[in-house]
RNA sequence: GCCGGAGUGACGGAAUUGGUAGACGUGCAGCACUCAAAAUGCUGUGUCCUAUGGGCGUGUGGGUUCGAGUCCCACCUCCGGCACCA
């Protein structure tokens, strides 16, 4: 039987919206549920990956609301970047006109979802009651020195036409647009995250609620290597340069050093030598490569220098090469090449003829090349003999004692740079003056607006740069004429600190009001995209810790509790709107209704895997919702009995369910809460069929619409209403579940001969192995099994399993 | 190369601690209702055989165990992360 889920959804979305269903103040009566969902780019177009995402924020929302928590479900707009730019240089229309009609569109499809979020806490990246909390940020950073401006080769996406972070580098290519990205030295804002490596680090192991694989992918992005640094002299002469090793113990196995071409000391050494030329010409074709076209040469190259180092261990002289399979951007940019322990330095040794000593001794049978195994330590003075970890140490010592080097930790993580030569972003809020130099802009006269403009094409330098209003200041400190920065910020600055910002959004005085985010902080649960896992979700931690130091957050870390969403694929491909294969919810909205669209996003498969969409599935959930609803409107012959089995039996299975599904719902099983509601109806549907005791069913029915209530929210407020059950479903309590039906009177035990199953009878639950084992001898088809065997051994697992091992 | 995850019917998937493999849904087939269809309801649906019974079966091969989708070893395939990071 069929409802009418367009006029039941919009009477519902109504209802909780007039009544203020899902906005909340800080209520210090209640325990607090913060629910985040990442704030989306509006694109105008809610896909039913979306859908996904905010189906089960939702269903978070309502669960935990019923289960008494104060809620917070806010909802954002990351509405700053690329894509709205990108869009307004295409249709000519201003990136800001047409983010506000896309933000209108999106909260309509929201509404027609059901979703319940806190409006009045709204926001958007691209209002300047925003982004003036960014350049905030950004001068309370500067103040300590965490902000600052450095010339230095960057990631240059010549298709996007800015500097990209290393995080948006994947396989040297620009991460949005697959363009392969160039080097280019430029001067640029870096934020230090680089100073809170070793806390970004530690502080993953509070996590215990992120996904592992999260944790694991951080970890593996800050890249932590234990080791040494030292100094090597260039024979001959004054000069050094220091190089960092894991393995200082195999440095009597040092045979060359080779030195990034940019390093800064390879000028002054190949001046004026025999191999200057080649060495020019090397530097300068190394320079003209993209990161990807030098890995893709395989065979390392390089060229001598025509200098000789002296390795500080055994005095040797050694020559020293460039090669660019030594990067600037790791490390100091030099190395100590050990060829008989590091496999690079192996091929490009045996490649130029150079030595090779082995400091570890390898296996009897060893064949291979470099060995990077343990192994006694060889060839290497007073290390000899010392197995890794002991000449490790001893090594070191000496380095310190030596005053040469030192044990020191190097990081793969390196600054984060967050300018970008683009319109759509916040404007950095600093000033340079000819006589002061960078000076920022006073904190009274933020926000720096972003002016209006009409080309928004950038070429090699932000569009802010050709308008002069904006660019000609005067500095504020000497008063002299000066020049704005005309670089924005990269757009992962919105995001890493919104959520603070939703506990207090209207705050004109200050970026939040610490107290507040007192009460709401942290995240209680935090639900996204995987692909988010390193950008996003690790400025969003190092801006977390920099606000706690300077006093403002509660917490250290932002998301206590994290929960990383599969995409919704389609034709192969995640759906979105670059691929071309966008499913929009609002044909299904209108033909089954929103509660059907949600139930199959919970339906389709576990919720961190990715999910085909399938045409046939929302037919399928609304001819659930339309049993239920049949189930709930109609008046059976309900029988006049006394109370029976029968009736226990699906009270019974009811409680069941309804364990199941708080359970399931705890541990993010959302697809098999759908399956266990499914069951429930479909045994309901049989026990209305033979004499239903009206009480038993009607205590069975408010059960499912109660668990029905976050899932499928309209037809289950609608049904609630109709039945008279009080109240208004959404802020009814959850309901706990009896123990005392839950467990099972009578279980099917499984009896098996030699493992194999040969009978299944139905015992009391509470059976005796003694009993069991009796029960089980006396079938029939057993005694068929066992008969003219012996047995050997009898396992019995009452009540569920009773095994007999037979010769 | 290093680190991690996954492989179950035609399909999406279920199986909480080692104890009934395939729940639930989709699809398909048959039946009922109907003049007919749709919708709805009911029944069946891993595979093979000499079929009221039995053999086999969770990527492949081995192992542990009374018992393995689940644990161990080796391998294959796919996916993700890192990757000339010293």
């Amino acid at each position: 039987m069929e409802y009418d889920h367009r006029a039941i959804e919009a009477k519902w979305q109504d209802r909780w919206e007039s009544e203020r269903v899902f906005n909340v103040t800080e209520d210090p009566d209640k325990p607090k549920f913060y629910n985040v969902s990442m704030y989306p780019y509006p694109s105008g177009e809610l896909h039913v990956g979306h859908v996904r995402n905010y189906t089960y924020i939702d269903l978070i929302t309502r669960y935990k609301k019923m289960q008494g928590y104060n809620v917070l479900p806010p909802m954002g707009w990351d509405s700053f970047g690329l894509p709205a730019e990108n869009a307004a240089i295409e249709t000519g229309v201003h990136p800001r006109v047409n983010v506000e009609k896309q933000i209108g569109r999106m909260k309509e499809q929201f509404r027609k979802l059901g979703a319940g979020f806190d409006w009045d806490r709204e926001l958007a990246s691209h209002d300047p009651r925003y982004y003036r909390w960014d350049q905030w940020l950004f001068l309370e950073l500067y103040d300590r020195g965490l902000a600052y401006k450095k010339e230095a080769p960057v990631n240059w996406c010549p298709k996007d036409n800015t500097v990209l972070a290393n995080e948006q580098v994947v396989d040297g290519a620009c991460e949005r647009c697959g363009t392969p990205v160039e080097k280019r030295n430029l001067s640029q804002w870096f934020w230090k995250i680089t100073d809170y490596a070793d806390r970004l680090l530690d502080d993953l192991d509070d996590l215990q609620e992120w996904p592992e694989r999260v944790v694991r992918m951080q970890r593996n992005w800050i890249g932590k290597s234990e080791g040494a640094r030292f100094s090597i002299q260039v024979a001959g002469s004054e000069s050094s340069f220091d190089v960092f090793t894991t393995r200082p113990d195999t440095i009597f196995g040092m045979t060359f050093c080779v030195l990034a071409p940019e390093h800064p000391l390879v000028e002054s050494l190949i001046s004026g030598s025999e191999t200057e030329a080649a060495a020019r010409t090397y530097i300068e074709e190394a320079g003209r490569f993209s990161e990807i076209e030098r890995m893709a040469e395989g065979a390392k190259t390089g060229v001598f220098t025509g200098r000789h180092a002296v390795n500080p261990a055994n005095k040797a002289e050694l020559p020293i090469y460039i090669a660019d399979y030594v990067l600037m951007g790791y490390g100091t940019g030099a190395i100590m090449a050990v060829p008989g322990q590091d496999q690079r330095d192996w091929e490009f040794a045996t490649k130029y003829g150079l030595d090779i000593v082995r400091t570890v001794e390898p296996p009897a049978e060893w064949e291979g090349e470099a060995f990077l195994g343990e192994g006694l330590t060889i060839n290497s003075g007073f290390l000899d003999g010392l197995r890794q970890a002991e000449a490790k140490a001893s090594i070191t010592e000496w380095l310190e004692s030596e005053e040469i080097g030192e044990g020191t930790v190097q990081y793969r993580l390196r600054d984060w740079l967050i300018s970008r030569q683009r319109y759509w972003g916040c404007p950095i809020p600093m000033i340079d003056c000819e006589e002061c130099g960078l000076v920022p802009v006073p904190r009274e006269d933020l926000p720096v607006v972003l002016p209006e403009v009409e080309d928004w094409q950038p070429e090699g330098r932000s569009p802010l740069a050709a308008v002069e209003s904006f660019v000609n200041t005067t500095c504020p400190e000497c008063e002299g004429p000066a020049r704005r920065e005309t670089d924005t910020m990269d757009t992962f600055v919105d995001s890493s600190w919104y959520f603070f910002r939703y506990a207090d959004p209207k705050n004109d005085e200050v970026i939040f009001d610490p107290e507040k985010a007192r009460y709401w902080m942290p995240v209680d649960q935090y639900v996204g995209g995987v692909e988010h896992a390193i950008l996003h979700l690790l400025y969003a931690r190092f801006i977390t810790k920099f606000l706690h130091d300077i006093g403002l957050s509660p917490v250290e870390e932002p998301f206590a509790r994290l929960f990383t969403q599969g995409m919704m694929v389609k034709d192969g491909a995640k759906i979105s709107k670059s691929k071309g294969n966008v499913v929009a919810p609002d044909v299904y909205y209108e033909d089954f209704g929103a509660d059907a669209v949600r139930l199959f996003e919970l339906f389709v498969g576990p919720p961190t895997d990715d999910a085909v969409w399938n045409d046939a599935g929302v037919p399928g959930t609304k001819r659930f919702l339309d049993k239920v609803w049949k189930l709930g409107t109609t008046e059976f012959a309900y029988s006049d009995r006394e109370r029976g089995s029968s009736d226990r039996d699906i009270l019974s299975e009811a409680h069941r369910v309804l364990k199941r599904v708080t359970e399931d719902i705890d541990r993010f099983h959302f697809n098999t809460t759908v399956s266990a509601l499914m069951s429930l109806i479909n045994l309901l549907q049989d026990y209305v069929a033979g004499s239903p005791d009206r009480e038993t069913f009607n205590e069975v029915f408010r059960l499912i619409l109660l668990m029905l209530s976050p899932m499928a929210p309209h037809v289950a407020h609608e049904l609630w209403e109709m039945r008279g059950y009080g109240g208004l479903l959404a802020t009814s309590p959850w309901p706990e579940w009896d123990e005392t039906l839950v467990v099972q009177s009578t279980v099917t035990m499984v009896v098996q001969v030699n493992g194999k199953v040969r009978d299944r009878i139905v015992v009391s639950a509470d059976i005796s192995a003694q009993e069991a084992e009796r029960v089980a001898m006396e079938s029939q088809k057993i005694q068929g099994w066992v008969d003219g065997h012996q047995i050997r051994k009898v396992i019995a697992r009452p009540p569920n399993i009773v095994n007999f091992v037979v010769g």
